[in-house]
DNA sequence: ACAGTTTCCCGTAAATGC
DNA sequence: TGCATTTACGGGAAACTG
């Protein structure tokens, strides 16, 4: 999730942003000097004395002459090269009751229009609501904000939506998490996914239960919220399994009873990826299944990979090189079947590092001189 | 080797950085008003028009009472938060025969002293020279600037030094570099360590060799020049190595002629620790000898490690964990003594991350319900 | 003391200048 | 165009501030 996206929903202090304004209403007598000019949060008295919220000076070019855009015969500003820097003023008392990741500010455009035969005539148009943040820890708490404003509000501009919001459906933000996921990747949550964070929201859910924003967005008993949580999870899929995601591999989203249920019946070494529940910052794990002799199916699970050792050594590289050490000091690997039932080397083979060979695993014979080695997760 | 040590000799610019003037006179009559001004390259002028060096902006408080020094008789004045901006002037033709890290600067101080029954006296005092730099990846050459200032130039102040800059001779060089070392870590370099650095720069060196600059920094037939590679080296001690290097257990400087030498009459499993001659930004590799039936001894090195790998798995916990594959499938670890012939455990034992018990590795029985695993370098 | 917030700055990537 | 140098900003941590 870039800090600014097409249009800036999010703002970082110190950081160059680009405000675009676009006239829509094509009238070629204008083509003369229309001068525009960007302020930021201008006449919103009620954000800043009232509520305390925070102020902001515009840095850069603040007034630029519309022009004609290639191949379009409409007028536009672009204003490149913004930045916004903290006010700080010694009177401002922090009592607002809102976070700044909650406070809702917005870009302001100003021109005169002089028709003929007329008097002048004012043009103000606004973005919509932004949040500023001034370090990336904020981004999710931010993008949050951005979610449930546009979810939740049809007003274009309406600051204080933060002191006085209502909940969310179940309905509505099942389809706005499916989004997250099929914006930044290939592929949104599926029914069953959905379903188990529904389980882990509501504890059981029709589309019609409420959700508040407290339980969506606000520090639980596990130390980080919900929302934290996905974008952890939207994180690693955007830097190491973006390919897996995309092909579906990646069940994700699924309880242990449900793992297991669906692992029981199936061949030895049947495995499926599944995200973990516990860890904050994305973490992906792996469930085989083992026929036991004398206590039936057991399903085996590895500690969930972070982001630190997904960025040693790719997810997939991982499940082609895992290995279990036996009693007897051999190692072999259990992952034959990816769920329900594709050979390990069919889904996940064009992702890995080295092609596959006559042996899954090759090296020793080469040129420079050194021993090469693979640096693999092994089981004790 | 932080970018502003105690003095500051390399600064950045946009960084924040500390001056700080100490009167070495104690005359307690001027314990009055004594105002100091600090300044950027002030008077400087052979460094400016005649060379075309780079101007800078000193921001900051640039004036500052002396105040008594805590438990000292002293005067001091110390300016904090002072920042350098480059002064981008048009008329600037960068046709200096000197690269930004050759470029000296310096930081003035200037006071007045009115004695009684004298005129006022202008004091001026100016600091060592100072290497300006603008990105991090410019450290290493400003420091090798430094580095070869110090060792030469007898002047407190010839911001010139490089456009006629002497030669060193390997005698003088070889004790900074060993200073280096030292500095950072417990233990310089021994005799042996320096003669392969010899070795490297001179082929065959006495303490009288001539050395010269270029030779030093700049780059050479392998894509980048000696301080490079040593700089490379000093940051993957600091940051993966410093133990083993406090311990003496790093050899690190020898060539595979010596190596051999040292390793072929050892008891199989005897390695030594060394650091790689043809990657630049650091790496580490390990050399153990097995002792074949038909070929005599023969040494085997793995691929260096980088800071890549070290990041994500210690040092230690490779020379613990480290697998070659037989061809039946057994893994066993080829590292047994460390030259000459310390048991490895006995040495780097207490650097595992996790300690060891009976078995060297053990995980699988715990609490999580997760599998454990260990990340390890494996040689197939 | 503390939590929310901002600042600081390394390290890498991209942009810029010559 | 290529190389030298600077700028940009993500990421993690320290510093700030009520």
């Amino acid at each position: 999730m870039p800090t600014h996206p097409q249009r800036p929903l999010i703002i970082k202090t110190g950081v160059q942003f680009t405000a675009k304004l676009r006239l829509l209403i094509v009238l070629p007598e204008f083509n003369c000097h229309l001068k525009v000019k960007v302020s930021f949060d201008k006449d919103v008295t009620e954000c800043r004395t009232v509520k305390g919220f925070r102020r902001f000076n515009l840095l850069g070019t603040n007034t630029k002459i519309m022009n004609m855009e290639d191949s379009n015969t409409s007028l536009s500003a672009e204003f490149r090269h913004l930045q916004l820097k903290e006010l700080k003023m010694s009177g401002r008392t922090n009592e607002g009751p809102l976070i700044v990741t909650e406070e809702l500010h917005c870009v302001c455009f100003e021109t005169q229009l002089s028709l003929p035969e007329h008097s002048m005539i004012d043009l103000e148009v606004t973005s919509l609501p932004i949040v500023v943040i001034s370090a990336l820890t904020q981004l999710p708490s931010a993008w949050a904000s951005v979610l449930w404003y546009n979810m939740l509000s049809h007003e274009p501009k309406n600051l204080s939506f933060f002191l006085n919001l209502p909940t969310a459906t179940w309905g509505q933000l099942s389809e706005v998490l499916s989004w997250q996921f099929s914006s930044i990747t290939k592929r949104g949550l599926n029914s069953d996914q959905l379903s188990m964070l529904a389980d882990k929201l509501m504890a059981g859910g029709n589309p019609d239960t409420q959700i508040l924003w407290t339980k969506f967005c606000k520090t639980g008993d596990k130390g980080f919220s919900f929302w934290h949580w996905i974008e952890g999870i939207l994180d690693i899929i955007k830097k190491h399994l973006l390919n897996l995601w995309n092909d579906g591999f990646i069940i994700g989203f699924l309880n242990k009873e449900r793992e297991k249920a669906m692992l029981k019946d199936k061949t030895q070494g049947t495995f499926l990826l599944r995200f973990s529940e516990s860890i904050r910052d994305g973490a992906i794990t792996f469930t085989w299944v083992e026929h036991t002799l004398l206590d039936g199916p057991k399903v085996h699970s590895v500690e969930p990979y972070t982001k630190k050792e997904l960025t040693a050594i790719p997810f997939p590289d991982m499940l082609r090189n895992y290995r279990v050490m036996t009693t007897d000091n051999v190692p072999f690997n259990p992952l034959l079947y990816l769920y329900p039932n594709i050979p390990k080397d069919q889904a996940f083979g064009r992702y890995y590092s080295k092609p596959v060979e006559g042996k899954p695993m090759d090296a020793k014979g080469h040129s420079s001189g050194y021993l090469e080695t693979l640096i693999i997760p092994v089981t004790v």
